[in-house]
DNA sequence: GTGGTCGTATTACCCCGGTAGTTGAGCCCG
DNA sequence: CGGGCTCAACTACCGGGGTAATACGACCAC
């Protein structure tokens, strides 16, 4: 497992709709994303079903027939997707240093100040974790 | 300017080695990969040359000739590419969610109890920087 | 000057994400 | 029963990353 899945835009856009609602046919794909990108022009219906199949083939999502309309659902779960794209990335761009990725939010101001709170409980919350499981192991 | 730079894998290589130089001929390039990547089967130099080309056509890199070799140089900064290319995969990944990445590092392992702590002294700082601006403005 | 060498230019592929038209089979309704 | 509707299947195409062989021009050494 973990075979360095990278997906397209287009190709996360549907895994979202599949992770959030379990299951989906083609339609029911087609109008969420519709609804969640409102604007930019949609694309056509079979165009969504051309990319399932794709990815099917590809081995990230799978179908059952249900009458005569597939229903495709995830056999990748968002976790292991994000893992594996993540890490792509800071190995290409960063060099593989997490906390130069980190930096950077930070500088950039892709974080603000709220954010900012959060995240220093994050890492207090990690902190303790990472006791616990020393004590435990 | 900041105009969505997505470059694939081979290309943050061959700019970071430009970023890193300042600037550099196809070959010099060429060794700095093969040293850095001593690992993998090497590209040939055509294909580094090939590169440079489109990403010059692209408008991410420019030449100047000198005598009959080319010497190429960035024409964009790495913290544009980084911002642009972490915003996008926030944007597709994590539905926008800065936080949720940053979890993400954190929850995945990809940092370590030393990162850790380097991470606590940026955020203090960028807390300080956040005041300072405050006031000044 | 002529042959080899060095470096760029040209050309050609493969793969895959993305986009969609067209076709064909199954089903439902009148 | 027959026509229309609804899906999936098939086919096609574009663009761009990646890879590299081949061709061509300049230059150097003898």
């Amino acid at each position: 497992m973990s075979e360095s899945h990278q997906l397209g835009a287009l190709q996360l856009s549907i895994m979202r709709v599949l992770w959030r609602a379990g299951e989906a046919t083609v339609a029911r794909v087609h109008e969420d994303l519709l609804a969640e990108l409102e604007d930019e022009e949609p694309r056509a219906l079979t165009t969504i079903a051309t990319m399932l199949q794709k990815m099917e083939k590809k081995g990230i999502v799978a179908h059952r027939a249900e009458g005569r309309t597939f229903v495709y659902y995830p056999t990748v779960t968002e976790a292991a997707v994000q893992r594996s794209m993540v890490s792509d990335l800071m190995e290409n761009l960063f060099a593989g240093d997490a906390t130069a990725l980190v930096n950077h939010l930070l500088v950039e101001g892709e974080i603000d100040a709220r954010e900012l709170r959060a995240l220093k409980d994050l890492i207090a919350r990690r902190e303790r974790e990472a006791k616990e499981v020393r004590r435990d192991s």
